[in-house]
DNA sequence: TTGTATGCGTTATCAG
DNA sequence: CTGATAACGCATACAA
């Protein structure tokens, strides 16, 4: 006698009242047509069986699930985390679930997340790519299920998806401009793998706001990272040891930097007196840090994800319509700013 | 001409080939009963339709999902999102979805949480309390949809449930008797709310251990703090001005330690020298932090909850067996074990 | 070897 | 006002 007590259904009810199951239905739903009298009888009885609507067997007349998938790469980042929970955020005020799948930037794990969502049925899906991810098909198939994708923050190098990103410009020229402002002149870049959009991304925006404070460009110091953590290391010791070192340096975002932080020490130098930091992403410990950034350049992965979700819900809403017009592209690039940790301590 | 091109179905394949569904379908799992040519031109006729099952028709024949539901307090902390991580791996070994949920350390939402996770028919459930949880109600009522549930690590302090935490006994104990070891005879706690169970758990095990080491017992020395950022550093600065302060002190968790390691710092007093702190969770960016705690008593994140993941597919498994008997309840404690981060300095 | 009928729980359509 | 029927997509017991 474990599980065998059914639950009550609306078929229950019509027997034990003799009348039909569409009755008993529009009763429930307190549908004008139904008689006073039948109506709250059928509502008494639904109260004393404990009578739920199934919510399953009409999403799955409606074919919806009221479910969205969201796939990033790693939730031990705090980035992605709080993404995760901007998301659940928009979906809870908009009564969707989330189901979660973490690609750990690994390419066939994204694809294989992508298919069992497509499987579920889920009714969107919310992606930040892989660092693998150059090609596009898993995603262009679920156009197939009339499943809408939003890309956020790492998004395809392409014009004809919906997404919402940084725009790390104004944050940077911010930042470059304030260590000028404070004496540097010798500003160097830590980028990532070639592979990462964000990799080019960085590397313009760099050479655009050394132009734009006559800096001269040096391909010395530039390096780049696998983003391992030995390799970040290989790095910043690159730098550290050139003839002429940087002053300051750009870097491809906080994780690294932590790396490159403990090679400071370890070669007995002092960071923001021998040299200096600025990175991408804002890290929620460096409050708690002894050696911060001079500053970080936000990516709001809240604000990110969230603004994703609405548009997702836009295009599925939109696709619920019945004579809807395509929905134009929705695209959003948020303005980022400099965060000044230096003030902060 | 956007969205209704509906796909195709088991009657698209029978239509084509003038036969009943019911051949196609068997067709489609290779029944044996179906003739080899018959069996030929329906995969063929699949194919060139792109044809896929509709999984979610057979869940819902099936009275199934192959979904969870885990509820979990908050993301934001590195303990709950590997513990996500742990889940996740769970269920994609058996081909399970997840769907999240954030309590927010926020009693209703837990509520509407469960409530939420009921109406979508998850196959099962899998909680870390909130720390206002003291009923629980909210997740008896599922037993009524044979919905099981599994606790983990924040568990309800009751007999009758199934759940997986962790026994910080020996951590602890082995902690405590590193301090003593190092010359440390006076031990502080700063303990947590009232409200939640682990702080009592603490309590308990602080008495045990300095007992077992023969070490005097001083009210003085326990404070306890809301957790509120605020709180932590009045609590330890409350020990610190004591006119005999400790020279060492059990933490309630990680993220109280990084606001006493902060007013420990802003006294002008150095960790480890005026004062040593052990605590529980071990955060993964010590590593990169300058003060490091003498030792973390591990909860196992991942450990606990993969393992209560297990937990819950054994019973959702056993409740889909014919004749299932009632499972014992599945509980398990497991060992922690004291991380030495001073050694790995 | 294949087809028919039935059911999963609900709702919409059409009749009465 | 209410009921019968069909449909969502699939699987299976029962017939033939």
């Amino acid at each position: 006698m474990s599980n065998n007590n059914k639950l009550p259904t609306i078929k229950e009810i019509a027997k034990r009242l003799n009348v039909s199951a569409s009755t008993v239905s529009r009763a429930l739903h307190d549908h004008p047509s139904i008689g006073l009298v039948t109506t709250m009888r059928v509502h008494k009885v639904a109260k004393e069986l404990g009578y739920e609507a199934n919510k399953m067997a009409i999403y799955f007349k409606e074919r919806k699930t009221y479910t969205i998938g969201v796939i990033i790469p790693d939730l031990s980042e705090p980035f992605f985390s709080a993404a995760l929970t901007g998301v659940e955020d928009a979906a809870e005020a908009s009564n969707y679930n989330v189901i979660i799948g973490q690609s750990l930037d690994n390419f066939e794990r994204e694809k294989k997340i992508v298919e069992n969502m497509k499987d579920h049925r889920v009714d969107g899906v919310l992606v930040s790519l892989t660092k693998e991810t150059s090609t596009y098909e898993h995603f262009d198939s679920l156009k197939k299920y009339n499943i809408p994708v939003v890309f956020f923050d790492r998004v395809p190098n392409r014009k004809d998806i919906n997404y919402v990103a940084c725009n790390l410009v104004s944050g940077m020229l911010q930042a470059i401009t304030k260590l000028v402002g404070i004496g540097h002149s010798r500003i160097g870049l830590i980028n990532g793998p070639a592979k990462l959009a964000a990799t080019l991304q960085r590397l313009e925006i760099y050479f655009r706001c050394l132009k734009e404070n006559n800096l001269p460009m040096d391909q010395d110091i530039i390096v780049s990272t696998t983003l391992a953590k030995a390799d970040n290391k290989k790095a910043i010791n690159k730098l550290l040891g050139l003839e002429e070192p940087p002053t300051a340096v750009i870097v491809f975002n906080d994780y690294v930097l932590l790396d490159c932080i403990a090679a400071v020490k370890a070669a007995g130098l002092v960071v923001n007196k021998d040299i200096s930091f600025i990175s991408f992403a804002n890290l929620p410990i460096w409050e708690y840090m002894d050696s911060v950034p001079l500053g970080s350049i936000e990516q709001f992965a809240n604000k990110q994800s969230s603004m994703a979700a609405e548009f997702l819900f836009k295009m599925i809403n939109n696709a619920n319509k019945p004579n809807s017009a395509e929905l134009p592209l929705l695209q959003h690039i948020i303005d980022s700013e400099m965060i000044d940790y230096s003030l902060a301590k």
